[in-house]
DNA sequence: CATGAATGAGGCTTCATTCAT
DNA sequence: CATGAATGAAGCCTCATTCAT
């Protein structure tokens, strides 16, 4: 997200750019912590250290900032997603690496654990169509790694053949969930104590059921 | 939901009980198609055909509705979950009927594939600590259920021996995305656009892959 | 313009539109007093003695209030000007009667000598299209009666055969005009002193001047 | 309006001058294309191509514009009336002069058919109490001419003995809503659809309502 | 109890003006 | 002198809440 600035400029791009980066970077880790309704135009501003007004030399309005920051999203999850899919990992591994993605991702901003992802589905944020449309993207785009993750997978041998939009969904929710739980909530411990520690271990176990479920032991195992 | 009235009152509660029932009712539906932050207490009071005075005869305030919505879903949804742990069931077979709980939940309410919880997460809801807690119970309640029935399933001998929060975890979330992408967003195409038929297939299909994982074919299978 | 409420409804209006017609009067009479841009909503509430969310209860916007009271005064006054048109006057008695009706609207409202539609030909009134399209009718509206006078006029023999269009142009800004400057600017003298006195006199005079002209002497006399 | 520069400094003149003077010409025009509530600084700037800063480098304020823009135009307006009036033509030829003055006045600046006059009589402008003498001294400059024009004609017997201020009062109204409506109302029709054409013929029609009135046919013509 | 008219705090946005470069 | 990025006062509008009937 550091990079914003350098791969998509709006109608209002200004000289050095590095202040609407600054704007950027603070709307959306405030979106990240409070939510899009929840913060205003001035928390922004003096998360930026900047005045009120100067929010809009930069963007036109609170909603066409959200439109860019989800574009800009996209498009650099987008990018990185690419590269996890063109890399030469196993399918096992580019799901793994999935998940270090999205949880980079979540704990890169915001104290709480919140998605952006999921504060996107609420319809609160249907203020414009074009929003609802990019937000739908937002999801379609990880939905579509996953699917296309698990088809290639399938192909090579190395995925039990299953309905790949059915698993790419069970995939995505459950990377999402085990992501999300891993922060403490503000104020709140975690969905369970045991959340805060031996990550590593967990994360094995994690995937371990992501790859062979949840069911009893094989028939191989008898 | 329609019994919400007659499992919790509130501090409000007056005579009857049925005008503040319609308020509980037209409110949730109304949180749901439209979100909290969108619904105004005008859309509440004419959805439930009442004065918007009338509203706060029964509730101090609309943060107090939700909360107490929250209570009442969360009271709710607890019996059904008790019930359906304490059933005579399979572990599989408990988890298909969480499922289903899910499904229907989501049926019931609203055009929009937006889920409540989704929408709790967000922290626009977190008007008041209150809230904040009573939406993490509510994701808590599910997550331990599922972690029970694990646990449950594990001493059984019907679930492979796995780390139960984590399980539920992973449960939890790819149940909850399964469940709301079958919905289609409003204006939007689903998440895919095969999600819309053959929904018993599919599910058959989601569910092997919860027990079974995507992993590769089992030793046994060669 | 007292009985704006009897003769025009928005779709917002509540009960006995009572308070609606203050909102309407005190608008009208500070856009009259201080022009549309500069006559703040705050202002009108506070000379009608409201708050000002209650602006909002009775009209959706401010550009909406001026479109209604556009709508009411063009019906208002093309009522009052069918009634001198189809009256049995002679054409002059009729002009005279336009006169006082204009000098009536003019000291109705505010101690300045501003015109309402002086007001509206300003450009700043181009908020949108349709108060646009209102300023024009407006004028169209007084031309046109004056077009229709002169020519009945000349059917009938009492009017010079003119061309009516010109005729009307002229009748109206010299009519507009020495309205106008009958009341005195605020805070400066009138465009002339001697303004402020003998005005039945001064009208008389000018009625000749409509009607002969300041041509000199004709044959007839000489 | 070109020469203006020439003619006034205020109190900030600079150097060359030839900046200040673009300022000036940019703001006239501007003022009469939208108005000036309308017309933002920036618009300034950019129409005299030059920074928003240096506006401020020259004026001190919007208002010490308008207020200086008047001044010109009232120092400019009243050198070409005092040309017009000691030249050696009878006094209808001096009114069709100032008639032509006027609406080269108008066709000089902007498509809309609006007057500076008119949107200066708009209260709108009186932000200040100086601009607002300034606008009543626009007015009465041409009032007196046209006064002194009268008195001049009467004197010398062109002009019927009339009361030159109401004379001139009629006269000016006329001139002015003739003037106006000659130029189509933007994006309306002009307030008579046949005042697109034939301009010698009405302008003749139109002198000759002003010097022989609209009245019926004098005893002579029987 | 029921109502809905009334309210004003609070949010988004505009734009004249300042000031550091 | 020239600039334009930065600013914040001020305006329009929303909507949760109150209260008189």
């Amino acid at each position: 997200m550091q990079a914003i600035c350098n791969k998509f400029r709006g109608k209002n791009q200004k000289g050095s750019g590095s202040k609407r980066e600054l704007i950027l970077t603070s709307a959306f880790e405030l979106f990240y912590q409070k939510g899009y309704q929840k913060t205003k135009i001035q928390d922004i501003a003096r998360h930026a250290d900047i005045g009120k007004g100067t929010f809009y030399e930069y963007f036109q309005s609170k909603d066409t900032l959200l439109e860019e920051l989800l574009h800009l999203k996209i498009k650099e999850d987008q990018e990185t997603l690419d590269m996890i899919r063109s890399s030469l990992d196993t399918t096992e591994d580019k799901i793994i690496r999935f998940y270090h993605f999205e949880r980079e991702n979540m704990e890169e901003y915001g104290p709480r654990s919140n998605v952006l992802a999921q504060e996107m589905m609420s319809t609160d944020f249907s203020i414009n169509h074009e929003v609802q449309g990019l937000i739908h993207r937002f999801f379609q785009m990880k939905h579509q790694f996953l699917q296309s993750l698990l088809e290639d997978g399938i192909h090579r041998g190395e995925i039990r053949n299953t309905d790949s939009v059915v698993g790419a969904t069970a995939l995505l929710g459950a990377i999402s969930f085990y992501t999300m739980f891993q922060l403490p909530a503000q104020g709140h411990s975690g969905i369970s104590p045991d959340f805060q520690e031996n990550s590593m271990a967990r994360d094995s176990e994690f995937f371990r059921i992501l790859f062979s479920g949840i069911g009893g032991v094989s028939d191989a195992e008898k």
